[in-house]
DNA sequence: ATGGGGGCCTGCCGGC
DNA sequence: TGCCGGCAGGCCCCCA
């Protein structure tokens, strides 16, 4: 669920709290995640200064002043949740601890930052920060939707003669970074590309013009991220998801929200997920 | 090289 | 009320 907006909201959320605050103390509750831990994790995060908080794709990477990187990744159901701030930047007190908070990291003014990820596909992950893009899990992302490497050229060229439905093309983080299941659908509705044509049948013109319909969708999305986390001050402390309305996911038999269109939104199941679609708008 | 599918994992929800 | 099947899906990995 939590696709690049999602984290990226998260990783706003928490610098305020972690950048440039030393961890106290890294409590470790469990050997693994969908991985196992690095080893020595605890010890290798005691006494480090987190120096900056980046994203990559749907990766959060902290930076450490030992020179390696924490790398967290949410999974389907990971969150984190911020809580006993001394310096009243956030209202909230310490919460009980939960079923699932798998690690939380004590930082030095006071703050908890506890990862909580009840199905456990999330993922943290140690690594050299100079050579952080060479990590396995990092090595084969493609661009950054908002980045100089993304634009119309490249995603034409990549999508050209390809013979997979363009929904699993923009899925696959070897195309475009931190797109999921939700914010494809969007894209593709506001294309109106049906999600089931072959990537290799999505024109020139077509495939260009998803570049700035991804970025839009993205970063409205973020927007409300952002709202969530003006809330988030006087709420829970729980960073990771927010209220966003959808144009299609999760609205099967409900009208499309194109002007003039009296079509109802439909769901087909490609690979094991589900895509929104209206069959109208999108061919 | 490419495309497709399995499997991981738990919470939730509808049906009986 | 309790059980149980189905579903949610990011992403590695394996297979053809």
């Amino acid at each position: 669920m939590p696709e690049l907006p999602e984290v990226e909201t998260v990783r706003r959320g928490l610098a305020p709290v972690m950048e440039g605050q030393v961890i106290a103390r890294a409590e470790v509750n469990r050997p693994n995640l969908r991985w196992p831990f690095p080893p020595d994790m605890a010890a290798r995060l005691t006494g480090q200064r987190v120096e900056r908080l980046r994203r990559r794709s749907k990766y959060i990477l902290a930076d450490l002043s030992s020179g390696e990187s924490l790398l967290v990744h949410l999974g389907m159901s990971g969150r984190m949740l911020v809580s006993g701030d001394p310096l009243g930047q956030f209202v909230h007190d310490h919460p009980a601890p939960e079923k699932h908070d798998h690690v939380v990291l004590h930082m030095a003014n006071g703050a908890r930052v506890t990862f909580n990820d009840p199905r456990r596909f999330g993922a943290m992950d140690l690594l050299d920060t100079l050579t952080a893009d060479t990590h396995k899990l990092l090595a084969s992302i493609g661009p950054e939707p908002f980045g100089n490497d993304f634009h119309e050229a490249y995603l034409v060229a990549v999508l050209k003669d390809r013979n997979l439905p363009i929904k699993s093309a923009l899925l696959d983080q070897r195309i475009v970074a931190g797109l999921g299941n939700i914010y494809v659908c969007e894209t593709l509705y506001r294309a109106r590309i049906h999600p089931g044509r072959k990537a290799g049948h999505v024109s020139a013109q077509e495939a260009a013009g998803l570049v700035p319909i991804i970025r839009d969708v993205l970063q409205e999305a973020i927007a409300a991220g952002g709202s969530t986390l003006r809330d988030f001050k006087q709420s829970d402390g729980e960073l990771g998801y927010f209220q966003h309305s959808f144009d299609v996911y999760g609205r099967e038999a409900e009208p499309c929200k194109t002007l003039g269109c009296d079509h109802q939104v439909s769901r087909i199941v490609q690979s094991g997920r589900s895509s929104f679609y209206c069959p109208q708008c999108q061919r």
